[in-house]
DNA sequence: GCTTGACCTTCCCATCATTGGAAGGATTAC
DNA sequence: GTAATCCTTCCAATGATGGGAAGGTCAAGC
């Protein structure tokens, strides 16, 4: 079939078919002479596989790697396992970030009027100048020079 | 103050602070005879007001509305809200869909060996043909052409 | 046989926020 | 004066994906 099919057939676009045949995620395919390429039937299953794998939010890197261990019969299911409680913790971490972002913006909600009033404690909160400005990638490759060297 | 000691003093990157310029996020700054950028002390006020909301996970435009907000004496805090409860409508949709690829994977995880077996549910599931391969978006404008257009 | 329309090809560009680096000029410390 | 450190602009890359142009191919209908 044409890449067209196997994208209608795998849920993976035909772009990122491309996609992944150029990064090397999946092999090259056959082509026909005028240079369609040409999908099986087991490159569409494979495709659902990393589709499946991506919907669970897999990076492309993590991907391949579930790929080999997939086709590899004699696979450890502990190097499987591990990458996917890596993956989880990833993953939770991220949630557990969000949700300190959503907790302090609902905080700040409760307490704002809403209306037409101008004061605002999200608005204030954000120009508060009880802030730390910690981690810090500046141009500079040592830190500042000298002491009075603002002006 | 130089760029470096503006990025030090507010949390933001020299690197970020041009780029915030670029886009236009923040104005252009006044510049020395040898085209230093200077900054004061409450540009930089407004660039540690920009790196709080993006620590709050605010895109850039949201920030450039809440900044435009945050100026504006006279706005309502009916918008502000609004920016906010927006936002947090969209974290808590993130959280939610990191939570169930999580919640599969855990799942998954639990009913793995993890041992040097080679039997994996989790590689299993992936590869499982039970999946609905729904919305695509192929290079087609339209669906597939007739019927037995495959070889 | 020829047109038409849907498909395929490659190539480039854009996203979003951020970092990295190169090449070169300015300033400061010593 | 020199070396270290800072600044400047410009270009590129990240990750995964979509958009679109320019052009070739295929199948159907006339």
């Amino acid at each position: 079939m044409n890449i067209g099919q196997a994208a209608a057939a795998s849920g993976v676009s035909a772009k990122m078919i491309r996609y992944y045949e150029s990064i090397g995620l999946i092999p090259k395919t056959v082509r026909t002479e005028s240079g369609y390429r040409v999908y099986s039937d087991s490159d569409v299953h494979t495709l659902r596989f990393i589709r499946r794998a991506r919907d669970l939010g897999f990076s492309v890197e993590q991907i391949a790697d579930l790929v080999s261990l997939w086709r590899d019969r004699e696979r450890a299911s502990k190097e499987v396992k591990r990458i996917a409680l890596e993956h989880v913790g990833v993953l939770e971490r991220k949630i557990e970030e969000l949700q300190q972002m959503a907790g302090t913006l609902k905080h700040l909600a409760r307490t704002c009027h809403g209306d037409g009033r101008p004061d605002c404690p999200i608005i204030e909160e954000l120009a508060s100048e009880a802030a730390q400005a910690p981690p810090l990638k500046t141009d500079a490759k040592f830190g500042l020079l000298g002491k009075a060297t603002a002006r």
